[in-house]
DNA sequence: CTGGTTTTCGTCTTCCAGGCGAAAACTCGA
DNA sequence: TCGAGTTTTCGCCTGGAAGACGAAAACCAG
């Protein structure tokens, strides 16, 4: 039984991703990424401003058309590098990909979104039509970005429960309440800082550092400084509901 | 994690996917499904075998050519028709695009892959090129299909912990020790169906139907008939470690 | 030194799931 | 008809983990 699969010769060596928009059996396909800071006590993503129709004046998610001789997650890097530093990302990860066919009214688009991280405290510099605005009031969005955008917020704060995702939003030194200020803004509500530290601590996703930051003006108890042991994406494993027996 | 997935009506528009390769500005585009279904208490997934190069003899994931004006959930079901019939499919959702340039020997391929269920208890008709295999043993498989494969089991485990996906894996009724059959296949691990029971209905997943079977040849105790309260996928509000604050 | 502030620590309670064994309900054979 | 065997169901206990809360610690300012 014949599957569609058929092979063609390998043609399409040395394309030039052209800014026209692909319309044989190939669609275009563009990366897209929906990087999240929290800034001021605000979970914020990363916007650019669209000069030119479609959509003009409104926002969109930074990305671009896909090279022909990389990788997914290698090309939202690149793309990003004109946005903000690179290595200023502490996570990044593939989210959805989208290909209704009406969704890009310049013609057939794939998109393929990821969901980035960049820690709490760092201020990268961002192109003149680039600007971070709050996740909770999303100004006029793009195509369908204003749902990428929520599909993204879903993901983060579902990770928040069940990995050491927290990792990527905190600075590499945190107190505890810094540390559930983050939470709070990136998972909606309140996260008291004193159940957060014996949660993630017993759970082995924090530590202390031994230091400890002087008080401020208004005094009280110098607080702890904390980091996360481990500066990539791990599953907290005792999430599962239905575990095997013998624990 | 709560990957909502938005899909379309079923439409099978009939869409020539044309056998050429795309080679222009936009890459090929593939999508390919998962399709699990637990047989014989094993976790079984669908696979054709391949007749012609590359990868000759192997074994692939159904799928195809992505048609110019479908969706890529409309794309796989239409696909899948091919395979089993689309009725059959209690669940569907997309999975993960894989586009590393060298992942396709014939050209640069991007690939969707969806996750898809089919009930225990019913047995599609399937093509002749086409068999169920066991998950735990897969058969020499072509291009990055294993690991595909490998990325649906451990989505599939971990969703039936905070989600009732179960209904997807279970006929329309069941007795408990059926259904801690079906979860041990899927999960790799014992579930004692006392506690799955429990568990199941505080969460308001199942309900009683009433009926009960007749106890088999060997004697004991009739067991009672349950059903999955929705047959959609619901997400586990209480799974999440750091809930909001007043429950 | 005292009052105010912030952090830290310990305790209490609640919830939920796994383990286990007794009871229930049925078949089969004597 | 009665007892042995089998399978399911139910109730109780236990352990673990997390939210709530208040006391104690550590610091500043006046």
């Amino acid at each position: 039984m014949a599957q569609g699969e058929t092979e063609g010769p390998v043609g399409g060596s040395a394309v030039v991703s052209s800014a026209a928009t692909g319309k044989d059996g190939g669609a275009a396909h563009e990366v897209l990424a929906v990087v999240f800071q929290i800034r001021q006590n605000r979970l914020s993503v990363l916007l650019w401003c669209r000069a030119l129709p479609p959509f003009e004046g409104c926002w969109a998610l930074p990305g671009g058309r896909l090279g022909a001789t990389e990788g997914l997650g290698e090309s939202v890097r690149r793309q990003l590098a004109q946005k903000v530093d690179v290595r200023d990302l502490s996570h990044l990860e593939q989210l959805e990909t989208r290909g209704e066919p009406g969704r890009h009214p310049g013609g057939r688009t794939l998109a393929t979104a990821y969901l980035g991280l960049v820690p709490a405290g760092i201020d990268p510099v961002v192109p003149h039509d680039t600007a971070w605005h709050p996740a909770a009031e999303l100004p006029c969005m793009a195509f369908d970005h204003a749902a990428i955008v929520g599909s993204a917020r879903r993901r983060l704060r579902a990770k928040l429960s069940y990995t050491n995702i927290g990792f990527a939003l905190a600075p590499p030194e945190f107190t505890m309440s810094e540390l559930s200020r983050y939470y709070r803004a990136a998972l909606g509500h309140d996260v008291a800082a004193t159940n957060l530290r014996r949660v993630l601590l017993r759970r082995g996703q924090i530590e202390e550092t031994g230091r400890s930051v002087p008080s401020g003006r208004s005094g009280g108890r110098p607080a702890a400084l904390f980091r996360f042991r481990t500066r990539s994406l791990e599953i907290t494993d005792a999430f599962a509901v239905l575990r095997p027996p013998q624990g």
